[in-house]
DNA sequence: GGCCAGGACACCA
DNA sequence: TGGTGTCATGGC
């Protein structure tokens, strides 16, 4: 499969982001939530100055809030923006360049230990972040992998990472540029089909949702 | 006006 | 362990 996507697609080493620390704030603020309005979110915290970690600190909450309010759910991302900040104070100094020295599981265990932290985002932050290889499983994975029948679409989180990473060797790059291929087959020729009211199944029916 | 977007969490049975 | 409601903006 990756293959078949690097022939198809060539490498596409990715992440948006200027900064490893610029990556982890973007990893907590896409989540449910278009890139584009991330985007204008990371866009605002730039343009104030404040898009790095010794400014945040400095950063009043609601004034956090108010920057990051084109991401959607802002006060709940503003909380949980600072549980990072804090967590990146007390393990690393305010370094995301020192969670490079951890080992992944360990890794993974203390950014799920984070209140607002889930699987997807300490996966995005370790391996994109941090370049440790943790396979990250999104709903574009999913969204593929359930059309292609490899998944039935009620397998947990870890279930689906298991898939990739009991048949992948851990390569920081391969696992990179994999999410990243489809992530691009997900919005090219694998977009998503309405909710089917009919047959209530989520992005399986192809009816146009007309059951 | 309704639906969706690169989730996480509290609450419930 | 699994299902549901909540958070909330911007684009289509």
């Amino acid at each position: 499969m990756y293959e078949r996507l690097l022939e198809r697609q060539g490498h596409s080493a990715w992440w948006p982001g200027e900064s490893s620390f610029e990556v982890c704030l973007g990893a907590i603020l896409t989540q449910n939530t278009a890139w584009a309005n991330v985007e204008k979110a990371l866009a605002a915290l730039k343009s104030e100055g404040v898009l790095s970690y010794e400014a945040l600190r400095a950063l009043p909450d609601d004034r956090l809030a108010a920057l990051i309010r084109p991401s959607g759910t802002y006060r709940i991302k503003a909380a949980r923006v600072r549980a990072f900040l804090d967590f990146l104070g007390r393990e690393y100094a305010g370094r995301v360049e020192a969670m490079a020295a951890e080992d992944p599981s360990e890794l993974r265990r203390k950014l799920l230990s984070v209140r607002g932290i889930g699987s997807e985002t300490a996966d995005a932050i370790a391996l994109y972040a941090a370049r440790r290889p943790l396979f990250v499983v999104d709903a574009y994975t999913r969204r593929v992998f359930v059309r292609l029948g490899v998944l039935g679409g009620g397998e947990t989180y870890d279930d689906v990472q298991r898939v990739f990473m009991d048949r992948l060797p851990s390569d920081v790059a391969l696992f990179q540029d994999y999410h990243a291929q489809i992530v691009r087959l997900a919005k090219d020729v694998c977009r998503p089909v309405p909710r089917c009211h009919a047959c209530a199944l989520d992005d399986v029916c192809a009816s146009g949702g007309r059951g």
